[in-house]
DNA sequence: TGCCTATAATGAACTTCATTCATTATATTT
DNA sequence: AAATATAATGAATGAAGTTCATTATAGGCA
């Protein structure tokens, strides 16, 4: 007696349907185990297809996953625009663009770590979709920065791309603890924190008054409280 | 004929010798090629071991690289603090914890690379002992700029926690494209810039001095904020 | 000196995955 | 209804980490 192995049904997809269950799959797999210890054939099953159909679509795994961090940045990025678009104000815009990041960390811990373990680090990083993303990203911050030089809110005589890495590398730094489970952060509290160790930094400042900011400045920030009222709807 | 494969001879040594062997190739073969990259296999060879030797000795393969790390980082680590205590005032010994990171990353972009993508992010990082090294060495960071507050020359109001992991992200995030392989950076220039942003900030600085808008022209630049909010719908 | 014993070292077997590809099934076109 | 293109399958392959029963050796002991 030759007993056969009944065939699964075969269920035929468009191709775009496919790609998409594919990578809706990916996303919730690598989210769940990371990326060495996601085996393809969990995503396979979770996607209602049989492994080698995964290579149809994509070259291997990693470009699955590289894949699925693009879709997933292009998506998170989609409205920044707009919303600073709505925010005045040097000390507001930039803090908005550091508590974005930090929000963006603290509501996708897992897909972060992936993004910063798996693609940052590679060799053909700066050949990928989500580089050129990150790329236009961060330059608004570049924008805002310059912006607030122009105004002569901010010095010009440092190096802009020098800000940057000082801002977002801060902001990981601050936020490994929880990116391994760890610990917990308030993501208002750290980006005040971040935006007033930035913008004032660590020196003392001897502003002929005996303590506290002068006179000016006290003025300027009550001026942009109330830039940052009239933003509230 | 039964044709018998000739047995490799076998060389026995002390438990040190071996694991110091095996260590040393581990450390060779990982920095040539990476983590993932590197099969044990190379690692063994290079040792003058069989594969299954080396499961005497590390318990896997991470296991392997954790160890490799955590020495590499203890020589690296040896002579700091007897530099550091021939180094006076605050901005010269902050330049040195922030030029001696550059420094490492410089030298050893390989290791750290390995340091940062999978010792960091392990779930276990913070039982390791590169953590402890890492802890104590940046306590030091900690402690310059603990002085410098109590020499009422940094203030006191700010979280060292988070000076910290503004000069070490800054740092890092300067180094990324170099750790990928696609530029270079200059360790000394990068050191400068660093401590000087940390210290001064961003912002313009109005002490008196000539240079600068007066106290009635930034008056009237607030207003003109004001004015210009009022205006839009 | 020559056995004894602890244990260092070996190498084959096992396991888990990623990846490939010849075969089969299905939707669409003719 | 047959032909055709191609989506999908599943078995096979191979690479790499890991395990373990077996074997060989160095150092201690009679």
């Amino acid at each position: 007696m030759t007993s056969v192995t009944p065939r699964r049904p075969v269920s035929r997809l468009s191709r775009e349907r496919r790609i998409a269950d594919i990578m809706a799959a990916g996303r919730e797999v690598f989210r769940e185990k990371g990326y060495e210890d996601a085996p393809l054939s969990d995503i396979a099953e979770k996607a209602n297809v049989v492994e080698g159909s995964i290579y149809r679509y994509f070259d291997n795994k990693r470009d699955l996953l590289v894949k699925v961090i693009e879709v997933w940045y292009e998506g998170m990025l989609a409205d920044y625009q707009e919303q600073l678009s709505g925010i005045r104000g040097t000390r507001n815009r930039l803090r908005y663009m550091i508590w974005r990041h930090l929000k963006t960390i603290h509501d996708e811990p897992a897909l972060c770590n992936l993004m910063f373990q798996f693609l940052r680090s590679g060799k053909d990083y700066s050949k990928t979709g989500v580089f050129n993303l990150n790329r236009n990203y961060t330059r608004q911050t570049l924008d805002i920065i310059s912006e607030g030089v122009r105004k002569g809110e901010l010095r010009g005589d440092v190096s802009l791309r020098l800000v940057r890495d000082m801002i977002y590398g801060c902001v990981e730094h601050t936020t490994w603890a929880y990116l391994r489970g760890e610990a917990d952060f308030d993501v208002e509290k750290t980006a005040d924190d971040v935006v007033e160790l930035v913008l004032s930094g660590l020196q003392v400042r001897y502003t002929g008054s005996p303590t506290g900011p002068d006179i000016a400045t006290r003025l300027e920030n009550a001026v942009e409280k109330l830039e940052a009222m009239t933003e509230k709807p």
